[in-house]
DNA sequence: CTATGTGAAGCAGTTCACAGCT
DNA sequence: AGCTGTGAACTGCTTCACATAG
């Protein structure tokens, strides 16, 4: 399955889950796609990938797509996260609420500040991250979240990775080096505003200047990554 | 200039910038590469794109790039920042140190709950979400930040939109829908740990089911979004 | 001789358009 | 008739390979 297909899984279970919570039956590719906010064709070429479970002629039963995508996705299994740096962004995270409900457990909380470790987040004690190996074995992590500064990252990446994890998600604004086999995903939320404060830049430009080719402004927004 | 290469050239300007602080004079395409982590053809084609800055048999003076890049994507021009959505994740937000070390200045805080408006995070009074529009023109606020339930997500993004604020930052949980020549990024946290729990899950299949064609793992980690 | 800058080739993802099923 | 599933066309990003400049 394509990557660019599995990062769109996900936002089609979320209307999935809301449809049925609703108690709608029934969808078609066009009303799902715009729920979603992408192009029918490319909904039904994603689902396609799981299969063939629409009806032609009539569409998509909500609440077994559902079931579907969810099951491709794992919902069901309840991961065992460990997140490591329990700063403002660790801590945030510990309590996000949202982690839960989509089956997502918080198991372990590591920090390397004496001052940080023993205290208790949303529940959870913070362990010395000395201890990732031994916790990460006892507690049956599946998916590590790196939150810690930049300098500590890498450190911490190959800690984990040497502890048995696989998947990593990570939120230091670096790149990170992981073996092959071990899928990492970064987000950099500097980044992202820089992103945007090219675009903004770009805007002002173009209104200090208004006229080149075209008279109107450029359209159409940009959409998601 | 594609959307492609503006979303690495924060990348870039961080490597750029980290190595300046060290007191490197100047760096190859394939140094620079390999710090950011992408291939050495890519960087180039990359800042090609900014102009022709490097120096044939050479490499590029990286100070001067640094400034070029920062330029590009306006930095030393603070953006002023409106964050809303006071919850666990916006807390976090304003209080991250990482923003004004890159140019943003958190100026507005805006929630809706009337047990937070008037309180003070990270030095900054929280605001009622209902004076939007006086407070994003008062301040200046070029970017806002969305981190809102998701149900109240889409009503934000349209007062924002009403207020002038053309750059938006979404970690709300679902598809949002702006006009055109408004630029919005949407950031889902619970997204990304279900595109780690999808390979997770597959990769407890592939296990199960040790050989398809090939024998070993599959090689290579996923790379960023 | 070294390393950039860039057309050309290659590849992945998206969109189109229609055959096929209900 | 209506909508899915999918090969085919297309678009855009990445990689290659080399002419070019120092």
């Amino acid at each position: 399955m394509p990557p660019a297909s599995v990062a769109r899984l996900p936002v089609y279970l979320r209307v999935l889950d809301d449809l049925a919570a609703s108690g709608v039956r029934g969808a078609s590719s066009a009303e799902l796609a715009d729920l979603a906010g992408v192009g029918p064709a490319q909904l039904r070429k994603d689902l396609s990938h799981l299969g063939s479970h629409g009806t032609r002629g009539v569409g998509y039963d909500v609440v077994r797509l559902r079931d579907l995508v969810g099951a491709a996705l794992g919902v069901g299994e309840r991961s065992a996260l460990a997140i490591v740096g329990v700063g403002n962004l660790g801590r945030a995270l510990a309590r996000s609420a949202g982690f839960a409900s989509r089956g997502f457990v918080v198991s372990a909380l590591l920090d390397a500040d004496p001052a940080v470790v023993g205290t208790v987040v949303g529940g959870v004690a913070v362990d010395d991250v000395a201890d990732l190996g031994r916790v990460v074995a006892a507690r049956g992590v599946s998916i590590a979240v790196v939150a810690t500064p930049a300098a500590a990252a890498q450190g911490v990446c190959d800690a984990v990775v040497a502890a048995g994890v696989r998947e990593i998600l990570s939120f230091a604004p670096c790149a990170l080096q992981v073996p092959p086999g071990v899928v990492l995903r970064s987000v950099d939320l500097a980044s992202e505003l820089q992103i945007l404060a090219f675009h903004a830049r770009a805007r002002a430009a173009r209104a200090a200047r208004p006229a080149t080719g075209a008279t109107g402004p450029g359209r159409g927004g940009v959409p998601g990554p």
